[in-house]
DNA sequence: CATTATTTTTAGACTTGTCTAAAAATTTAT
DNA sequence: ATAAATTTTTAGACAAGTCTAAAAATAATG
């Protein structure tokens, strides 16, 4: 069994693992998880001791099997907390997160499984991330940014890629939100800005949201 | 704030004081919450200058209006979860207490209203204990023990009294469940056992089976 | 009311997780 | 490749919450 403590050092390991090659270092995870490095040394002795991650000195860590297992089994409980505060309990999706993260905590399997089944069986939380199975497997999506699309090429909106509060909030206010279809109309070169129609509006929006949203790619019509 | 630690004390000696004249002695906190009475004494010195409990040395301790109102709020979650479970998931009243002994405490007045609304604010839980409300007041229902009830009475199944697992799997065994009416045919002398009808079952009962559900007097047919 | 018995409190120690400050190792740059 | 900068680890301290063992206060009993 896992402290709350231990359960947030494997789940920031396993975060900055999706992307880092090799070895995650230990300020990263210090900057993750606001603390400071020599914490993040001492906690790290304890999961090797468990052997949950791999660790050298001075060379930074990697998740084990089993490591890897518990880690994605509170992304799992984060996700389908967040699916259910924003389909049932009414949240918005700037609000669920900070509740997530002490829901993910709760130790209990029936209660997962029962409420992945109430849910049914979502395979996306509210910002489009991907939620693990039981045995911690993820389904991948093809996606690509909103800002790589050409002109007259369209997609349906699947994700963010900043999830801070203020991006969500303005999202929510263009009226941008998951499952949407998004259409290029037109490309400025001066500034990377786009012209874009989602569902019968017309928008224009700016280089750098386009780089943060995530689109699927819309075959058919 | 309080912390876990903390909200498990006051929630313990809120139940305390219910059946306890006077001040709630340290022997009686420590054996609720399976610790050592100096580790009450500890505890008590910190909710004390919180000013969430009165404390004398050697004299007990009672909760101060804000303490009783921080403890009301733990158990209306525990009780609003122990709905949720239950009604939505599909626990059974025996299994809904371990996990809800941990959402009790999850910190977001947004979600335990939500939560409340969702369930159609229920006004008590899956035991037949009342859920107090914001303000942490409670409906107070007139409740007598089965036990108590004579021949040819009848009453609607409101709560249990030991709410064991052991005794609620005993009940969802013999089909008694809240809400249900139970009318007494025969009271036998000899070993205070009852012959009940409950739905269209007649059943035999023992005193002490009696002696732990509470009935609401059915008034009308 | 004096003496046990019980309850409660104190004193000191331990664990978990954190911190600061300094030392050691590694990386970067000249 | 040696010096400077950065990262990481160690050493020692601290707060929260708990424990054991012993002392102090209260309650029970002859």
């Amino acid at each position: 069994m896992f402290t709350l403590s231990e359960e947030n050092y494997l789940k920031a390991i396993y975060h900055l693992e999706l992307d880092t090659d090799g070895g995650v270092s230990t300020n990263a995870i210090a900057e993750k998880l606001a603390t400071k490095a020599s914490s993040v040394t001492d906690m790290i002795k304890k999961l090797s001791e468990k052997e949950v991650v791999l660790y050298k000195k001075y060379k930074g860590v990697t998740l084990t099997i089993s490591g890897k297992t518990v880690a994605a089994n509170v992304v799992r409980k984060h996700r389908l907390w967040e699916v259910f505060l924003v389909e049932k309990l009414n949240f918005s999706w700037h609000e669920v997160h900070e509740v997530a993260e002490q829901l993910e905590h709760i130790k209990s399997s029936k209660l997962i499984n029962q409420l992945d089944r109430f849910l049914g069986f979502p395979t996306h939380d509210p910002h489009g991330d991907p939620i693990p199975d039981k045995d911690g497997n993820l389904k991948i999506v093809e996606k690509s940014l909103l800002s790589t699309l050409s002109k007259n090429e369209s997609g349906i909106c699947i994700g963010v890629d900043d999830s801070s509060s203020e991006f969500l909030q303005f999202l929510d206010k263009k009226g941008i939100t998951l499952g949407k279809k998004i259409t290029i109309l037109d490309k400025e070169d001066f500034d990377d800005s786009l012209s874009i129609l989602i569902g019968d509006k017309k928008l224009s929006i700016s280089n750098k949201i386009a780089s943060n949203l995530y689109i699927r790619a819309h075959t058919g019509q």
